[in-house]
DNA sequence: TGGACATATAAATAATTTTAGATATATTTA
DNA sequence: TAAATATATCTAAAATTATTTATATGTCCA
């Protein structure tokens, strides 16, 4: 980031910047975005709502909270090939929202948390 | 979607789906699918969570509970150009997250709904 | 054991998002 | 009114993500 100092100095020259020297107002700032909103947190947390992000898969959540479902009936209630589910849910899967788990030659999908997909309803998120 | 018929009579053979008909079963599905998670609500909500899903924009609206802020301010925090801050802006904005207000030749942006953004945090997710 | 089936994985393509750069507009200050 | 600055908008390039197609794996059953 170039001209960072030049920019400080012309916003420390206005009444809406309060800082008295240029370099000391930036640090402020940076320091405020570390402490109230670190990269990492962040970074963690977008893969959960990058995960709720799509209409199939928050369908497929949602479809969830009703009973468990294999993949061949998500297949039909949401008109998708295997592949594509088979992808999607292994997003979800990382996103520790669902599990899978293999009951013969079946896969079963169900909430990981429901509480969490509960709240989620509460707020009408979901 | 080709073969659901014959997908479905092969599904019903089995013990694990009770369906005496395929045909009925499919609409069943059809039907569960369309009550508890309809694709326009779907679409709506997700349009939410992809204003959230990425890194950078998690930290403005985390940001913004601390306090308002003009985009120089944030462009120093996050250490962004401003055309690209400007566009995430417009997301966070459009997705009824975030409000921007003219202030001289300032434009400070602020939270539009601090309610629903203390939720998230209390469920850990912000 | 072999064949049918449910699902996963890989590779290729298509679609969407993000980022960067250039230019335009509006406000403040002198 | 002119100069400086903050921000928006448009466009093109780059990067990500979704979808499709092809192939592989593992389970069940005859």
């Amino acid at each position: 980031m170039k001209n960072v100092n030049q920019r400080l100095k012309r916003l420390t020259e206005t009444d809406l910047c309060q800082a008295e020297v240029a370099d000391e107002y930036r640090k402020e700032l940076l320091q405020l975005a570390d402490d109230a909103a670190d990269a990492e947190t962040a970074k963690k947390n977008s893969k959960f709502f990058k995960a709720l992000s799509d209409e199939k898969r928050l369908r497929i959540t949602k479809l969830l909270t009703v009973k468990e479902m294999c993949i061949c009936e998500l297949m039909i209630c949401l008109d998708m090939t295997q592949p594509n589910l088979s992808h999607h849910i292994q997003i979800l899967e990382n996103a520790g929202i669902v599990n899978r788990t293999k009951k013969g030659k079946w896969v079963y999908c169900s909430l990981a948390d429901r509480k969490q997909v509960e709240n989620l309803i509460k707020l009408n998120l979901l």
